[in-house]
DNA sequence: TCGTTTAGATACACGACTGTATCTAAATCA
DNA sequence: TGATTTAGATACAGTCGTGTATCTAAACGA
């Protein structure tokens, strides 16, 4: 319905166009899912047809990854400073239900079997396409580190990926933002005693 | 390919039919998930016709719906008695994990946009088919309590069903039955430690 | 045993999407 | 400015699934 971005008349090429293509397969991902998206509807509200997408992408998988990838580069996510770990947890957190839309694609993507095909799992292709290494997590994490607030070394990786796991969880689950409760209940009900009793309960 | 149970050339009816279309409607569903499900597949794996199914049911939407709740029905699960919180935790997850294609069928109907055209979460849908007031680890929760292990007033709900909310999002990560370490980890080093935290240590 | 129900086979019209071919004219570059 | 590239429009054959109609014979009930 609503036509992306970009009005004139003119005719666009290269780089231009290519970016108006995912921008619209990524559109159409979120709304109406991977199995959802045809090749017809991308074309449409790109404004152009069909060919101009089957030249660059031979089918709807490797258009969709393409359009999650494009994705993940245009749009990037800077982990946030608050000066606390609980603090930065609690925005970061909030930063990704905001984004929930993402893991939906993801989900549907995976759970339609475009990744299982190429033999790889949602948490694969999450570290495929997120991970390079700096995920954002870890900086908080490091940062937190580095001010004392916690000991990597000594609290385990399951609990340090705990507050986004549960977060990944509710976004499946409810589908739909979180609530301030689910956040401060995450952190302060959940991680931070974790935390506290895996440093020895020395900080309290 | 493999068609269902009862290789008789006799015609069926009535509830012996109604079970063999909604097993089979169920295995199309695990197989191809919900975008992949045909009546005409569901009809040829039933060794039936289509105006069989469409008789039954409109569209595959109540299809689905039906064969879920089929399922559930003819295939209960039965809460583990092992004598201990830890152990009945540890049980009841690996349970969980041999059954994950349920929750895979469940999202991926979820995704297809099958629940949310009826506005419902998939937590709400969850509620609805499993929970009719007897869930499984409400059931070894109580026996705990009952034993003295948990005092269910004082630790919050959020930490009574981080172990089940923690196995779901792992197998809807991973896509494959969970590791014995996972569910250790879950167990001995999260679960338990919050436990002792909300009891006041004391029973440590 | 006869009448009613209904399973199962077959056929058909219809729609949505795919993937390619063909043509035009706009953008770009030498 | 003229040649080359390529966007965008259109058309078409082919596939797959839907939903319904029609017919037959099997199962069942009085």
């Amino acid at each position: 319905m609503d036509l992306e971005t970009d009005a004139s008349n003119t005719r666009r090429r290269g780089a231009e166009l290519e970016d108006a293509l995912l921008d619209a397969a990524w559109s159409e991902l979120t709304e109406k899912g991977h199995a959802g998206l045809t090749f017809d509807a991308v074309a449409e509200r790109a404004r152009t047809s069909r060919p101009v997408l089957y030249r660059r992408w031979p089918d709807k998988e490797t258009l969709v990854l393409a359009a999650i990838r494009h994705h993940y580069d245009t749009e990037p996510i800077d982990p946030p400073d608050t000066g606390t770990l609980a603090g930065d947890l609690r925005e970061l957190l909030r930063i990704a239900s905001e984004r929930r839309v993402e893991m939906a694609v993801m989900l549907s993507a995976q759970l339609a079997g475009l990744f299982s095909e190429a033999g790889m799992s949602l948490a694969e292709v999450r570290g495929r396409l997120i991970g390079q290494g700096t995920v954002w997590n870890s900086v908080i994490l490091a940062r937190a580190a580095a001010r004392g607030e916690i000991d990597l070394d000594v609290v385990p990786e399951r609990v340090q990926n705990l507050p986004f796991d549960l977060m990944r969880h509710e976004l499946l689950m409810t589908n739909a933002k979180v609530s301030d409760e689910f956040i401060d209940s995450t952190v302060d009900g959940i991680f931070m005693p974790l935390v506290q009793h895996y440093m020895g309960r020395s900080s309290g």
